[in-house]
DNA sequence: AGCCTTTGACCAGCG
DNA sequence: TCGCTGGTCAAAGGC
């Protein structure tokens, strides 16, 4: 598969928005993760984040804020409230992936389907304050 | 037949 | 008070 020539996905090398509104929250989720190629047959094509959670897309915009478009998806489960946002530049989509995660899974992944972990409230274990995906602020 | 994906329009909140 | 942006819902089409 000479799909994905950028495995670099979750690498939001673009670090803040320079915006100065509120900050999202973005958390890390669990190991499983994959890359589902996304895209036509020539083109722009990326590889989508796969945190091994199934997610339904509920809408997408362009941000002109950040000049990034902006993909709405929702867990199919109803019981989980999660949300999941994810940005792109709209040339330069594999090099300016950018994943937001809104709430926590009360389910577990169905990829690991059959190995709960019983409390199932183990998914927000991270600091949803100022997680970043790799472009975090704290360059140091 | 069922489910998922895509686009547009509408609504709410904030400046 | 008006305008703008972001976010969500709904409907239609395609697989």
């Amino acid at each position: 598969m000479a799909s994905n020539s950028q495995p670099t996905t979750t690498t939001g090398a673009g670090g803040r928005n320079g915006h100065g509104d509120k900050e999202e929250a973005e958390q890390t989720p669990p190991p499983p993760e994959e890359a589902t190629t996304v895209g036509g047959g020539d083109g722009v094509q990326f590889v989508m984040p796969e945190d091994g959670y199934e997610w339904k897309k509920y809408g997408q915009k362009f941000i002109k804020n950040i000049q990034k478009n902006r993909s709405y998806f929702r867990c199919r489960e109803q019981r989980c409230g999660a949300k999941k946002k994810v940005e792109w530049h709209p040339h330069d989509p594999s090099l300016n992936l950018r994943v937001v995660y809104d709430g926590a899974h009360q389910h577990g992944s169905p990829s690991a389907a059959g190995e709960e972990g019983g409390g199932g409230a183990t998914a927000n274990q991270y600091d949803l304050s100022t997680q970043y995906f790799g472009g975090g602020p704290r360059s140091h």
